[in-house]
DNA sequence: AAGATACTTCAACAATGGTTCAGGTTCGCT
DNA sequence: AGCGAACCTGAACCATTGTTGAAGTATCTT
């Protein structure tokens, strides 16, 4: 193996070996409009380097149940022009990191809701604020009428 | 309407407009194991009125992304020869809870991670905790051998 | 230039969590 | 007893996130 790794392409095995993301996974991104390549004149794939950190930022958001369609809309906001810089990528991050913030609030509000009701012995469906968090009880007959709301 | 409703089995539909959940999904439920019925002689399904704290607690469950065989599992915590009562549920939704604090720790570490992350500009694959959470760089050449660990 | 290895596309399949529809049956009310 | 609303099953379909395999092509190394 020479030094010739340095600043090359990468086929989409390179990309699979060091992402750890398998070539069908990538090609699936690619296909999605996650992540995208030049082809050859014999029509294989080639990925410039920073490609490297998208599949890594979508990795991460994945690990923290975000949905591909959402992590595309983020990666939308890297220029286009340009490879993307240490700027760009902790611009975007960022904007993740929020995004992860609300999901851990909403978890510990539900946690706290959850551990309230454990106290007052409930699911009790018609007076618990988890199973019914918009407060909508019925009023023809007992019992609520949704334990979810819109 | 007289005062029928009390006490009385439950009907498909009337679980559904109870309990905010679609004819469709229960019956998915049921099919899954999560839930149960008796059928009357013309084979139409009839649930007891505690069914009601069951889809509670399966949407619940839901809606913080823990997947129905796992809530099967809890479930198939609660008595089957009688009516779940007050301790019973506690005790199974102390468990719930636990899982629950789990995931908002881990989801905390990774947003921990990644604020780091954007102070030091990162995503930058061979050195991220984030990318890179298991510490297993390559010693081929540079950068990682993998993003995300087994 | 040959041969090994890696690449290409397309189609089918998988698991999760359901919805919708067709065709037929039952329930409850009058 | 009759009527309409609700119920039954089974199959097909939806989105998401990919994997697997077949048949054929490109690239790299020697």
């Amino acid at each position: 193996m020479t030094v010739s790794w340095q600043a090359r392409e990468l086929t989409v095995g390179d990309l699979a070996d060091r992402s750890g993301v398998p070539s069908s996974a990538l090609r699936f991104y690619e296909r999605q409009g996650l992540i995208r390549s030049r082809r050859t004149s014999g029509n294989q794939r080639r990925f410039t380097r920073d490609t490297l950190r998208r599949v890594a930022f979508i990795r991460v958001a994945q690990r923290v149940g975000i949905p591909l369609s959402r992590v595309k809309e983020v990666l939308a906001l890297l220029p286009e022009e340009r490879t993307p810089n240490r700027e760009d990528w902790a611009r975007v991050s960022a904007w993740w990191r929020d995004d992860l913030t609300d999901r851990i609030e909403h978890l510990q509000r539900l946690r706290d809701d959850l551990t309230e009701c454990i106290g007052c012995g409930c699911l009790s469906i018609d007076r618990c604020a988890l199973a019914n968090p918009c407060d909508t009880l019925g009023d023809e007959g007992p019992g609520a009428r949704r334990l979810l709301g819109p």
